[in-house]
DNA sequence: CCGTGGGTTGACAACGTTGTCAGACAACGT
DNA sequence: ACGTTGTCTGACAACGTTGTCAACCCACGG
C-alpha cells in the first residue's frame, strides 16, 4: 500500500465539504463578489482543511490566455554571463507575474531544438533564447507564433527580435587599445570559429589590424576553445613560440577564454598584455583589463522585447545592440 | 486589427483538415499502433501544414500523473553557488524528461513563500529548495503532499529531506589549520548571524578556538555582510584596528565574503592569512586558500531525493551531508 | 397580493487532450 | 451463407477549472 494515495484534493472536494457547488468555491478561491460572509467563511475553512491549493494548469487551460510561464533557453546556467541572463530576465517575468522555466542547450542544435519543442508545447508566453543551432526555421515554422526574442547571437535563416551586444566594436577598441601601447603582435583566442559572437569579434580584431596598416598573422589567431582548459592550453602554445613569433598581447574573446588566458599567464614568466572580453568577478584584483559587455542589461531588454510583442507591438522585428565599455585595469596596459 | 489573430491549431483543427476524427489525430500524435498508413499520412500532413503543436497542460490535466516540471527556489541565480546547484539539478531534471522552473527567493521569506505556492499552484512535481524563511509547515500544510528537499540550509519547524554541506565541521577545521600556522586572532567574517549556514560555521569556528584553548575576541566576528561589499568594508574595519588587536588571520564564511576579504586585503599592507568559505573561479590564480563544498552535488543529491520520493520511497526525511575539502593555495598558509 | 429587483447560488458547457468502449468493415474459415 | 476474427476508427466522458446563464430567495413597493 502507498503512503501517498491521497490525491490532491480539488474545488469538487472543497464544495462537497463546504456543502456548496464548485462555482461558489470557485467565486470565493478568485475574490469574486456575490457570495455571502458566511458561505465564504464556510468553503475558506474547508480550503484551509483540506490544504486546497488551485491548480493553474487548469485555470489556465480554461480560460486560455497566459500559461503563466516565460522560457529561456541558454547555453549553460553556470555561466557567469548566461546566469546573470538568467537574472535580469527572472527579475522581469516576475514583475510580469510570471515564472520562468530556463533550460540549458549546452552549444547542442538538437537539444536546442528539443527544449524550444518542449516549452512551446508547454505554452510558456514567450521564448527568450542564445541560439545553438544552425537554422531558426522550426521556431517561426510552429503554428504559435509566439514571440521569441533571440540574446547575445542573432537567429539564423529567420528576422526576428534578436539583442546583441557590440561584439566587433568591442572587439576593434580591444586591438586598437592594445595596438596603441605599441603592440603589433596580438593574438586573438576565442571559441569555436562558427559561433557568431567569435565570428563577429574575428572581425572587429582584423578591422582593427587591417585600419593600422598590422599584418595579422594567422598562427595568433587561435580559436575553437570551448572552455577555459582549452583556452588556457592555446595561450600556453602561443607563449611557448620562438621569441620573434610569439604574441606580445592577447585578446580573449569571451569570459572562458579570458579565465584561460588568465591561468596561463599567471602560470608563465613572458606575461603578455591581455584584454578580455566580458568582466568577471575579482578581473579588479587580478586587474585584468576587459571590454565589459551587460548581460543584465541584454536580458531586461530581450524580456522587454517580448513583453511588447505580448501587449501587441507589431513592428518588424527588432534588433538591439548593447554597447560594450573598455575598462582599464593594468593587464592592457604593459608593454612589448 | 491584431496581427496574431490567429490561435494555436488544436487537434480539433487536424482532424478537421485530415477529415478524420480527434482521437485518430491523437493517435498518430503519440505514436499509438492501428492506425492505417493513409490515414496516418493524412493527418501528419495537416499536422505539419498547420504547425500543430500538442498542448502539453492540457495533455497532463488530462492524464493526471506528471505535469512535467521540476521547482526550484533558490536564492539567486547570480550567485555560482547557487548557479551550480541550479545547473545541477536541471541536469538531473532532464534525464528524467522534466523541465526545470526556476525562481529566486532573494533572501525573502515572504516571496519564498509566494514562490512555492506558486509552483505548487503549477503541480511542479517536485520542488527543491533553499530556504529562506523561520517557518516551513506551510510546505507541508498544503494538501499536496508533493516531494519537497531542502538543500544547503535544513527546513525549520517540519521534518523533511535536506541536503546540506559539513558546515560546522568544515569551519572548524578552516580554522583548525589557521590555529597550526601560529594564528590566534583570527576573525570571522560572515552573513546574516541568523542564517543556518553561518551559525554553523560561527559554531565551528568557537569550537576549534575552544579546543585549542584559544580566547574568543567578539570583536572578531563580524556578521551581516549580505553582499561581498558589506564584507570588504567589514574586513577593512579589522584590518584598521590597532596592532595588538588586529586579526592575523580571516576565515571567511562563504562565497560573498571571501569575495569581499580577497578585495580588502589585496588593497592593504598588513596581509592576514585566509581561509575562505566556497570555491571560486580563479581562485587558483589568487593563490586563496578555501574550504571547498559541492554544490553541484548537493544539487544532484537532492533532485535524486526527490526523485526516489517520486519513485515510492517512503522512509522517514532524510538529512544528507556533503563533505567539505580544504584546498590549500597559499593564503591560509601565511604565518601570523 | 403580486411584480420587481438585488443578492446568492448552481447547472452546464467549455478549454485541449486521452482512456474506454463500441461500431464499421473486410477477410477468413466452415 | 454465416459467424468469427482482426483491423481501423470514432463517440463519449473525463481531467480541474471558469464563463454564461438561469434559478432561487427575500424584501420591497405599488
Amino acid at each position: 500500500m502507498r503512503a501517498n494515495a491521497a490525491p490532491r484534493p480539488t474545488m469538487r472536494d472543497v464544495a462537497e465539504m463546504a456543502g456548496v457547488s464548485l462555482k461558489t468555491v470557485s467565486r470565493v478561491i478568485n475574490g469574486e463578489i456575490g457570495v455571502a460572509t458566511d458561505t465564504a467563511e464556510r468553503v475558506g475553512a474547508a480550503i484551509a482543511e483540506l490544504g486546497f491549493e488551485r491548480n493553474d494548469l487548469a485555470a489556465s487551460l480554461r480560460h486560455g490566455q497566459s500559461s503563466g510561464t516565460l522560457g529561456l533557453v541558454i547555453e549553460d546556467v553556470a555561466n557567469p554571463f548566461y546566469s546573470a541572463v538568467a537574472q535580469a530576465v527572472e527579475t522581469a517575468a516576475r514583475d510580469r507575474g510570471l515564472l520562468l522555466i530556463t533550460a540549458s542547450a549546452r552549444e547542442d542544435p538538437e537539444r536546442e531544438r528539443e527544449l524550444v519543442t518542449a516549452l512551446m508545447r508547454r505554452r510558456v508566453d514567450a521564448l527568450l533564447m542564445v541560439p545553438a543551432g544552425p537554422d531558426h526555421r522550426y521556431v517561426l515554422a510552429r503554428g504559435g507564433r509566439i514571440p521569441a526574442v533571440f540574446v547575445d547571437r542573432p537567429p539564423e535563416a529567420i528576422d526576428a527580435d534578436s539583442v546583441l551586444a557590440d561584439d566587433a566594436g568591442g572587439a576593434r577598441r580591444g586591438v586598437e587599445h592594445l595596438l596603441a601601447r605599441g603592440h603589433t603582435r596580438i593574438a586573438f583566442v576565442a571559441d569555436a570559429a562558427d559561433l557568431y559572437t567569435a565570428r563577429e569579434r574575428l572581425g572587429g580584431y582584423r578591422e582593427a589590424l587591417a585600419a593600422a596598416g598590422v599584418r595579422a598573422d594567422p598562427l595568433l589567431v587561435q580559436t575553437g576553445n570551448r572552455n577555459a582548459m582549452d583556452a588556457q592550453a592555446a595561450v600556453e602554445r602561443l607563449l611557448a613560440l620562438p621569441g620573434g613569433r610569439r604574441p606580445t598581447a592577447i585578446l580573449a574573446a569571451n569570459n572562458r577564454n579570458t579565465v584561460g588566458a588568465v591561468r596561463a599567464i599567471a602560470a608563465h614568466t613572458h606575461r603578455p598584455a591581455l584584454v578580455g572580453f566580458d568582466d568577471f568577478e575579482l578581473a579588479d584584483v587580478l586587474g585584468v583589463t576587459v571590454m565589459r559587455s551587460d548581460p543584465g542589461l541584454m536580458g531586461e531588454r530581450a524580456a522587454g522585447l517580448a513583453f511588447a510583442r505580448l501587449d501587441g507591438d507589431d513592428r518588424p522585428p527588432q534588433r538591439l545592440t548593447i554597447p560594450t565599455t573598455l575598462v582599464i585595469r593594468g593587464s592592457g596596459e604593459v608593454a612589448p
